[in-house]
DNA sequence: ATCACCTGTGTAAACGTTTACACATATTCT
DNA sequence: AGAATATGTGTAAACGTTTACACAGGTGAT
């Protein structure tokens, strides 16, 4: 490998002046400048990012967390980051966490032993945790006191769902609520019921872990109380068309169902979803950027994106 | 953050005896080494990995390459590949390539800049590129000549996909084709024509990326030639099932389906869909522990994981 | 002519580890 | 007893950068 140190034999000046010149940090002459510069393209000198995090202690890595990857809502967020992290010259490095927080603090930790630029984080409980000499930290689709986050607008995207379902005649609604660790499925169903509520609306609520409960034989009659439901995510609006198909329960027709997401799938599904769109992508960039901003001592001012009802044949 | 010169000062022996207590190379008295270990735990003491990659020029980083991120196949092998890399004090790096040779190379060179452990790719041109002083290297679902590779049989899932469909009484089948650059699809399409040849079954080929052509007004003249289709994975015979509800053609009855990958989503889908299971996780886990092989001299001999039939309603 | 200042460069220390080597002591073998 | 070997420890260099500091020469103001 060629290191700087060949670079400044071959131009004859010392490491110190080939670095100068690289980082453009401190003095360099323009004809020096133009001589490492022309070396190093010709020697195909790259920097070892490895010698330049230990001597600056921050490295051009930033660690994401995520509950489970596997779960299709991640990938778009970890492409929004990385896209905009190879742009900035980072790299990305990932930690599926399985909502368990042993899990957590140990890449915390790991984090921290590589010199991470920053973390930003889409597992509930990091911020939380008291976390001492921690690095510049986002929180995605979550929000804790004290530290900077980034979510789509949920109370919105609730509200949007009861709205909806509202205005195509549901008036006996079941709401699905998601994991309650989390403040944007807290926040869902709290404009969901909210506007339900104000239009006199009658409804209950399940949690998502008990939904294999409505599914089993002879519960078609419960079920039937329902004509519309309303779901934490586009997942589990799957799980229900299926189970709804599995009883002979005609969606829209009988119940109107959905969901919350808009992933790509929920086009594909029969009858094809409805739901809330949210701005995935751009949740990871948008972190992404928000951290760089922290990591070089500015401002970073927590973010609400928009989001907006997706309609389609399931409601 | 403390270090191993803390830790020195706080048992009163030098940096080196500490870091052979830590590491267990080279000499170490029982005594010192309890010590040690009891200050580290005491004191929290963490190794600097940025440091020790930079002394050994090897970190326990693994670089991941994939086409893409947000195509559900992959995460699942990220998935398998982040587990068993934890469960091996491994991180993982992952870069997006969009089957851009240009962006392939930029990422080999960061993993090079740090000193990853080595690579494991999911993308086709690496294995192709001559790169020279490259990191260890697995290929994933591709192969190539001189690199190991692990890959699931594709040719026996393409077999399994055309008997499945004779068996169920399709005699004019439409063989929809992966992208040509992959092995994988390739070996696919092969073990699938070769089947429908010896049985003596019309069929036609068509490339994925002309696949809105069927569906577009007035084609389903074209459409109804044929009572099977064979996708080249799962997402395209999502596509394919749409357009077929589009223009009222029923499934299985008119036309069997069948797909390939056995993603999760494909028993959410109506009718659910017949596909090849292939074994996604054990494809990351196992690149992963092929990849370790290497890295310590081992041999890696390339492997190839089993696939089999997933019946469901689309056939 | 003196001083202050700016520009450009080199020397050397630092980042936090690992490890080759030297050395000292303890054990085992003739 | 002396030699050979095994065990334990410290010193210092190395990994490839960045950067504080010192210094030299040039420019402009007084």
């Amino acid at each position: 490998m060629v290191t700087i140190k060949d670079l400044a034999k071959e131009v004859g000046v010392s490491v110190a002046t080939v670095s100068r010149a690289l980082t453009g940090s401190g003095y360099a002459s323009p004809d020096v400048r133009h001589r490492v510069l022309e070396a190093a393209e010709r020697l195909d000198y790259k920097p070892n990012e490895v010698a330049r995090a230990l001597n600056t202690s921050r490295s051009n890595v930033v660690g994401v967390l995520v509950p489970d990857i596997t779960n299709p809502y991640f990938p778009k967020v970890i492409r929004g980051i990385e896209d905009e992290a190879i742009r900035n010259d980072h790299r990305v490095i990932i930690g599926n966490t399985d909502h368990d927080v042993d899990k957590e603090s140990k890449y915390l930790e790991i984090f921290r032993q590589n010199n991470c630029a920053g973390i930003i984080s889409a597992t509930w409980s990091v911020g939380r945790t008291a976390y001492s000499d921690s690095r510049p930290l986002i929180l995605l689709d979550r929000v804790a006191e004290d530290f900077p986050s980034i979510e789509a607008d949920n109370l919105k995207g609730g509200r949007l769902q009861a709205m909806h379902l509202i205005e195509q005649g549901a008036d006996k609604v079941l709401v699905i609520k998601g994991h309650e660790e989390y403040s944007s499925f807290n926040d869902r169903s709290v404009g969901t019921i909210e506007t339900l509520e104000t239009h006199g609306i009658e409804y209950e609520t399940l949690k998502y872990m008990h939904l294999e409960r409505l599914f089993v034989d002879g519960n078609s009659d419960l079920l039937t109380k329902f004509n519309g439901i309303i779901c934490p995510n586009d997942v589990t609006a799957y799980k229900v068309l299926n189970g709804l198909r599995a009883l002979d329960i005609a969606v829209p027709d009988a119940v109107k169902v959905i969901g919350y997401d808009n992933l790509d799938f929920s086009a594909y599904v029969h009858p094809s979803l409805t739901t809330i769109g949210q701005p995935i992508y751009e949740l990871g960039r948008n972190a992404f950027r928000m951290l760089m901003d922290l990591a070089a001592g500015k401002p970073a001012p927590s973010q609400v994106l928009d989001v907006a009802l997706v309609r389609r044949q399931s409601t």
